[in-house]
DNA sequence: TCGCGCCCTG
DNA sequence: CAGGGCGCGA
């Protein structure tokens, strides 16, 4: 949205050319039997055509942290007739993004972070999202699937120092890890260990990150003090998943070497002494060749011998438990907030392998051996768990960008056209339900956009939680709830200018909700994510 | 002509 | 939630 401040009615329409003044000989509800008449509202557009480049940050003067700070009124008091809403005074400018007003510095962190690593394919959409904001220190975060044609970033001198000292750090990485295989390689005539690799990656880890903390402390010295403690403990944990991740590749090419080894007939006596050689310098965990130390995510302390275990045969229960006991073990939304998708998910070097590795099955569709029977070609009832939740990030994913959060499954046609029509009956419930209270806000008189406030605590959020994440294991990002907002007020607002009467109404509401998805976190990704939907009894 | 995605139905 | 209809844009 973010077309600044309250609209006049005059003003409201933002895409006139979508507004055609068609001629309709019908009622827009009529029904008719000869030919089904209806809304045409996304008809013909191709795949995430809504997706247009992303709104600029807007230009707010450092007010925006004010505004989202407003406390809003009891609704209870105002509108006791409205409980799904809550009412603030008109003062506030909601149209800021919320992450943009409250994670500023953890934005413009993430934005170096993707910057220095653009070579991840996860940051292609970041650097794309930096254009609209050129002028921009902070970029928003809210980046999408990877768009084709993305236009080459235009980036000031100060970025291009920044990033370059991002990309030499990133390079020094990897150089070692280059030497690190090809020491590798060469310790199969010497046998040395790989002990010493694996200090100078953890080492070059750890200023990678000490340094962009500097910056950090530097950016934000005088003016955010809470902000830093949280920033901190993400760091620990982004330097944490990083080096996690490096210990991986090293433990596993160790395996493998060893492997070899035993293959050619050489007698090495002893597989596993390669855990003893890591496992004291990283404080006593047990090491799980199965899947790593421990998993490169939030989600630690999962069992990580699951992590190559096959698909469950059986139909799964869609239940998780994220918190089946109490909330504590709910996958905080803030966790998120702090977590850019860059960090969260496979390391550097994870992703270095990833991109030289095999392509996943789910990167190739084949229709030869599609047997219906095999458990293997059906997304599951945990997949569609899963998938509910990945609305709360992306109501339009990109269908490609979307298969490669379910790695382990072989996509076949039927099996892509069924997730991304997951995603299109989740747009259907979403958009109905706005729909659906937008009308009432109307008929209550509500007038102004700003007069609609959605919180955790609105009816409308809660039947949205109940629909896409039914047992309330999984806390829905905040973003989702302000999208949720931004969609109402659209939707009001349309309704109240009349616009509803016309044909297509809805199409531009659609792109305008279309560019507040996000990235869909790594960790959606892991094996284990699954698992604990499944494992829930 | 084809593919996309909303719309409608069951 | 899935199947099919349908209009639209490429």
């Amino acid at each position: 949205m973010s077309s600044g401040g309250a609209l006049p009615p005059t003003s409201f329409n933002p895409f006139p050319y979508l507004f055609p003044t068609q001629p309709h000989f019908f009622t827009p509800n009529q029904r008719i039997k000869m030919k089904r008449q209806r809304q045409r509202v996304d008809a013909g557009e191709p795949r995430n055509s809504y997706q247009q480049p992303r709104v600029p940050p807007k230009q707010d003067n450092g007010s925006s942290i004010q505004q989202a700070t407003a406390i809003p009124l009891n609704v209870n008091q105002l509108f006791p007739n409205l409980p799904w809403m809550q009412v603030v005074d008109d003062q506030t400018d909601e149209k800021v993004e919320p992450e943009e007003a409250m994670h500023s510095i953890v934005e413009s962190q993430e934005n170096e972070m993707n910057q220095g690593l653009e070579d991840a394919p996860e940051s292609n959409a970041s650097a794309t999202e930096s254009i609209a904001s050129s002028t921009s220190s902070s970029s928003r975060r809210k980046n999408n699937a990877p768009r084709k044609n993305s236009p080459s970033v235009e980036k000031t001198n100060e970025d291009d120092v920044d990033i370059d000292n991002d990309r030499l750090r990133v390079e020094e990485s990897d150089d070692i890890k280059k030497e690190g295989n090809e020491s590798i390689e060469n310790e199969r005539d010497n046998t040395p260990t790989p002990s010493s690799k694996l200090d100078s990656i953890i080492e070059a880890q750890k200023n990678l990150y000490s340094s962009i903390m500097e910056q950090q402390r530097i950016l934000g010295e005088g003016k955010v003090g809470n902000e830093l403690s949280v920033m901190g403990a993400f760091l620990k944990q982004a330097i944490l998943s990083n080096v996690i991740g490096s210990i991986d590749e090293i433990v596993n090419q160790w395996i493998e070497m060893e492997r070899s080894k035993v293959d050619a007939g050489e007698d090495r006596k002893d597989q596993s002494s390669s855990t003893s050689i890591i496992s004291p310098n990283i404080s006593g965990n047990p090491l799980s060749f199965s899947g790593g130390i421990f998993p490169p995510n939030p989600f630690i302390g999962l069992n990580m011998e699951d992590n190559l275990r096959k698909r469950k045969l059986e139909s799964p229960s869609i239940k998780s438990k994220f918190s089946r006991d109490n909330d504590d073990n709910k996958i905080p939304s803030s966790l998120f907030n702090y977590f850019p998708g860059a960090m969260v998910g496979p390391s550097i070097f994870e992703k270095n392998r990833l991109a030289t590795a095999i392509p996943s099955p789910s990167m190739s569709e084949d229709n030869s051996d599609y047997d219906p029977d095999d458990p293997d070609c059906q997304l599951s009832g945990a997949d569609l768990k899963k998938s509910k939740l990945m609305f709360f990030y992306t109501r339009y994913p990109n269908p490609t960008n979307l298969k490669q959060y379910f790695p382990e499954f072989q996509f076949r046609k039927k099996s892509s056209g069924q997730l991304v029509k997951w995603f299109s009956n989740f747009r259907e419930f979403y958009y109905n339900q706005m729909e659906k209270y937008a009308k009432e806000a109307v008929a209550k008189g509500i007038r102004n956009r700003e007069e609609i406030i959605v919180t955790r605590d609105s009816e409308i959020f809660k039947q949205l939680n109940q629909h896409y994440n039914r047992n309330n294991h999984f806390e829905a990002p905040d973003r989702f709830i302000w999208v949720v907002q931004e969609t109402l007020r659209e939707f009001h607002e349309a309704i109240l200018l009349g616009k509803h009467e016309e044909p297509s109404w809805k199409k531009p509401i659609y792109k305008i909700i279309c560019r507040h998805d996000d990235p869909i976190p790594d960790f959606f990704k892991e094996n284990t994510f699954l698992d604990r939907l499944e494992q829930q009894p």
